[in-house]
RNA sequence: GCCGCGGUGGCGGAAUUGGUAGACGCACGGGACUCAAAAUCCCGCGAUCGCAAGGUCAUGAGAGUUCGAUUCUCUCCCGCGGCACCA
């Protein structure tokens, strides 16, 4: 074991530090400020895990080192103390949730402190402290009385509603009864974040869907802004990336469905499709079995088969949404006999239906059928025999090659090629992808040619069968008078034919070459047909630049003596299409979002109590503010209520009350608050945490927000991440945040990985392999423990324990102080003069980007170079000191001051290097014959290239290899190598 | 299926704007010190051929661009994470 008197070290300097206030951070001056954010724990039974410290330390060390780079530093911890797991460890071991989280408090306090985190702690904050969260609930009361204002995309206070609407209509909290995710468990109603998957995300649980009145947050009127806003911040691409696919934005029209066979002659669905291009081939309407039309329309009688439709509704009722997708594939499903809707675009009547694929809870809750361009009517339809219509967007092609300028103009009639392949017996239709236009195939031709004939020829050569069957060559659309000409012919295309070198405006991006030489895929046709239809938008870019024609074709073979022609409604691209339909008054232009509101009541003890009084008169009232905090009651009995009701409905005395509006007899609302609430704020907590007027100044808020670095787990993205963008964007909107903060919280968010057990797997406690911090530091020190969690691997990466590897941190720190033990002067080399600067510069870059294992192996370098050495130089101890400081404080701040320096090495100016003495005098230059290395010369760094060149040329392996021969070329590439091409 | 991220020795992982692949650490092998062990120190450590000098092959697979590719482009395979009957 080392000699190094680690834990007396750390404790004294731990003690010193928190004495001094050497991480207080002030809340104005002339330093630029830096706030740096971990997230903060959720204090449980279990104590730290060896996950939490990995955050902590990395931000620990990015922000040491901002503020000895002059930086007025906050870096803050707190308590996210309310929630289900300190509730139900209360509830086994009979002690209130306070005394249980009193304790983990300090327990965690303990061991966090243990660490050496350079915390100001003078900023705690607790979630469940009643001066915290009595502004966690006057929060609640401003999104209740407020509402959200579309015109100018901002929520404002309630009282601007305009008169003719409802309030209790508009409030951004409102209470509602709907169907809600219920873990039976936990005995709770989950937020849709919460049960992500189908189960629940405290207890893994499957969930059930409930009705039940609850509290809801419009956070669906944030949708579009914090889509938006993301492009403003600098966050991982992964977490946008699953914060937009969580918003789910969806693009395309509402369609109305006229209804044939109902009693009211107005009834009609509207269903929402992201593609209305494809309208024509609605076949039928699939309602979900929820949908509201439904039930009238059986209350009507209007359905004929009333018994079927009701046992395939109680059937779906009863499956939880686990079983309803479990099934997979197998689709299932009813048909309303006795009416029918009519297809706006064409004005035929195709049958509805009902079906659990369709999801009662979004876009409208119904949609158009359209089985040749989804997979899912595609199944549907085949399922229940039901007629599937192809739309077909083809393009007039007459155009010249611009390939082919300059040499001959031709004329390219486009016909489509489908064949069978002579070995397989395929049939096939040929393809080509080029960027993102997908084509098929064309023949070219030469004037006078007729174009099928020229399609045959260029597909025997593109494809090199020479004794190619045509099954079939279809002549496409052409122009208008080659087709007319060939219509009794029953050529008919249908399959879509788009000329690559049509996109007039990238014309020029593409050499001529590169359009020869793509090889063609051959794919079957029917695949083609089911799923690899072209995207029909991509033609209409063609087809506007061609032509105007378009229409529609049916079921292959069945149109080909159809004169299709004729009397055929005008295919249209999406966006035509929606403002066609705004236009015939059948539809309109429309965005959904998967994103839903926020169920924001739990019921459940141990969270912060909704401030609403329910009167029998007034509705809804809030609590005035000025009897805010709003206590949570003692009382005896945790467990959940059977109904479903939260404990606090128990206690009678707590829940009577009178109203504070009319002063009748009226009841507190029992349920309480998710945990998400309190921490959706507590980073403005932290700014002015002892405030008890407001939340947090607005003169401090200003100074400090927006949090500049704020790293957190990955799986928070969809939870805490979003609400609290949506927290923060609905106070700003209220301008009770300033706006100068700007209107995302977070500047810069990272996430690291997670520290697994030996052997990759992850860390619990049921397999008994999870390790504890306690017992680390307790055997190495803290200083041990944070350098291995920043070495590990690469921070944002999951990285297994090694407890071997700790071993080779704790043997490198022993070599920094064993340097230090005698002082031993050794001459500034010129080889340590660089790697010094060097390792000033690779942990300057370092810490700010978050590399800190490579800034952990730069200083075992330089460690390794000194002991090789005999010690270190005068002049270096200093700054190397210094910049291993942010990883190793105690040990470092204990050598700092035993070479007499005042004050402590934490807020010392951190070193700067010199940037001419970041490269040696000489160095090796590589020589390369045909790309193989075959020598290495000594030159000085400021060789000329011709010097470089000689030198090169005249290296003895070199010259062996070239054997003589004259080198055909010799490039230089400096400070690095010359490469010698014979 | 869709979105995102990856694939480099026995392992965790390095490699600046394309320029000596395998830094640093672990494990392993050999040696020194020791009665012995631990600790510490020194040497070696991708594969392969060779006594050696040196050569050949190697960054998931295959092509391409380049004097030169782990890095750029295309196609494909595999792994991880997220979402998922979202119309």
């Amino acid at each position: 074991m080392s000699k190094r008197p680690v834990h007396d070290i750390e404790k004294k300097w731990q003690e010193r530090w928190e004495a001094d206030g050497v991480y207080r951070a002030e809340d104005s001056g002339k330093a630029e400020k830096f706030y740096g954010l971990i997230e903060f724990p959720y204090p449980s039974g279990e104590g730290l895990h060896v996950g939490h410290p990995r955050s902590y330390v990395a931000i620990d060390a990015v922000t040491r080192k901002l503020r000895m780079s002059g930086k007025n530093v906050m870096y803050p911890i707190g308590w996210d103390a309310f929630g289900l797991p300190t509730e139900n460890f209360a509830i086994k071991n009979k002690i209130k949730p306070q005394e249980a989280t009193k304790g983990n408090i300090a327990n965690f306090t303990r061991q966090i402190k243990s660490i050496g985190l350079g915390f100001d702690w003078s900023r705690e904050v607790d979630t469940t402290d009643p001066k915290y969260y009595k502004w966690t609930q006057w929060q609640f009361l401003k999104f209740f009385n407020s509402f959200y204002d579309e015109a100018e995309q901002r929520a404002r206070p309630i009282e601007e509603l305009p008169a003719h609407l409802n309030k209790d209509e508009h409030r951004m909290a409102f209470k509602t009864a709907s169907t809600i995710n219920w873990c039976p468990r936990c005995k709770i109603g989950l937020a849709n974040e919460e049960a992500q998957g189908g189960v629940c995300e405290r207890c893994g649980n499957p969930v059930e869907k409930r009705e039940k009145a609850q509290w809801m947050i419009r956070i669906t009127k944030y949708a579009e802004r914090l889509l938006k806003d993301l492009d403003n911040v600098d966050y991982l691409e992964k977490i946008k990336a699953q914060q937009i696919n969580w918003i789910g934005k969806s693009e395309g029209a509402y369609v109305d469905f006229n209804i044939s066979g109902s009693k009211n002659p107005f009834d009609k669905v509207t269903v929402f499709t992201t593609r209305p291009d494809t309208l024509f081939g609605a076949t039928y309407l699939v309602l979900a079995p929820e949908h509201p039309l439904v039930a009238t329309w059986l209350k009507e009688g209007d359905i004929k088969n009333q018994n079927e439709v009701q046992a395939y509704q109680s059937t779906t009722a009863g499956k939880s949404e686990m079983e309803r997708t479990a099934e997979g594939k197998e689709k299932s499903g009813c048909v309303l006999k006795g009416i029918e809707a009519v297809n706006p675009a064409n004005g035929e009547n195709i049958s509805i239906w009902i079906s659990d694929y369709v999801l009662a809870g979004y876009g409208t809750g119904a949609i158009m059928a359209v089985p040749a361009h989804d997979e899912r009517d595609f199944q549907f339809a085949s399922k229940f025999e039901l007629p599937i219509k192809y739309v077909v967007a083809p393009v007039v092609i007459d155009s010249t090659n611009p390939h082919r300028e300059g040499k001959k103009t031709v004329t390219r009639p486009t016909v489509h090629a489908i064949i069978r392949n002579p070995k397989t017996d395929e049939i096939l239709c040929m393809k080509w992808k080029h960027r993102d236009i997908t084509t098929f195939v064309i023949g070219g031709m030469d004037e006078g040619e007729d174009p099928i004939e020229a399609a045959k020829r260029e597909v025997r050569e593109e494809t090199g069968y020479t004794d190619l069957k045509f099954v079939e060559v279809l002549g496409g659309p052409m122009r208008a008078d080659y087709f007319a000409a060939h219509k009794d012919e029953n050529r008919v295309a249908y399959i879509t034919a788009v000329m690559f070198d049509l996109v007039s405006d990238k014309r020029e991006e593409v050499p001529a070459s590169e359009t020869d030489t793509h090889e063609p895929v051959w794919i079957p046709l029917n695949k083609i047909a089911k799923e690899n239809l072209p995207p029909l938008e991509r033609n209409y870019i063609l087809a506007r630049i061609m032509s105007k024609e378009a229409f529609v074709v049916t079921e292959p073979g069945e149109a080909l003596n159809s004169g299709f022609l004729d009397g055929l409604p005008t295919w249209k691209a999406k966006d035509d299409m929606a403002s066609w339909l705004k236009d015939e008054g059948k539809g309109d232009k429309a965005v959904t979002y998967k994103l839903r509101d926020w169920v924001f009541s739990r019921q459940r003890y141990w969270g912060e109590p909704i401030p609403i009084v329910i009167c029998p008169k007034c509705g809804y009232v809030p609590v005035p503010e000025k009897e805010l905090p709003l206590m949570l009651p003692d009382v005896d009995a945790y467990e959940p209520l059977d109904s479903g009701e939260s404990p606090l409905a128990a206690i009678r005395d707590w829940v009577e009350v009178d109203c504070p509006n009319c002063g009748g007899k009226a009841e507190r609302e029992t349920d309480t608050m998710p945990n998400w609430a309190g921490s959706s704020w507590y980073f403005l907590r932290y700014c002015d945490p002892q405030n008890e007027k407001e939340f947090a100044s607005q003169e401090k808020l200003k100074y400090w927000m927006p949090v500049d670095l704020y790293n957190g787990g990955m799986e928070h993205t969809t939870l805490h991440l979003l609400y609290s963008r949506f927290w923060y964007k609905f106070l700003w909107d209220l301008r009770i945040v300033p706006e100068e903060c700007g209107s995302e919280p977070y500047a810069k968010r990272r996430s690291h990985g997670l520290i697994l057990a030996e052997g990759g797997e992850k860390m619990s406690k049921s397999k008994g392999n999870v390790v504890n911090p306690d017992d680390v530091v307790g055997e190495y020190g803290a200083d041990v423990f944070r350098v291995y969690e920043m070495f590990m691997g690469p921070f944002d990466q999951p990285v297994p324990w090694d407890t071997n590897g700790i071993e080779g941190v704790r043997k490198f720190l022993d070599k920094v102080w064993t340097l230090f033990d005698d002082e031993k002067n050794v001459d500034a080399s010129e080889e340590l003069v660089t790697l010094y600067n060097q390792s000033i510069k690779k942990m300057t870059d370092g810490i700010d980007g978050l590399y800190f294992n490579t800034c952990v192996s730069q200083m075992m370098i330089m460690t390794n170079a000194f002991v090789e050495a005999g010690g270190v130089p005068e002049a270096m101890r200093k700054g190397y000191l210094q910049i291993l400081a942010p990883f190793a404080p105690h040990m470092t701040e204990e050598l700092w001051s035993n070479l007499g320096m005042q004050g402590s090495i934490h807020r010392s100016a951190w070193p700067s290097y010199d940037e001419s003495k970041l490269k040696a005098s000489t160095f090796e230059l590589v020589v390369q014959v045909n790309g193989k290395v075959r020598g290495k010369v000594t030159v000085d760094a400021d060789v000329s290239e011709e010097d470089a060149k000689a030198m090169a040329l005249k290296e003895e392996n070199v010259v062996k290899t070239l054997g003589g021969k004259e080198p055909k070329q010799v490039i230089y590439v400096k400070g690095r190598l010359v490469s010698i091409v014979v």
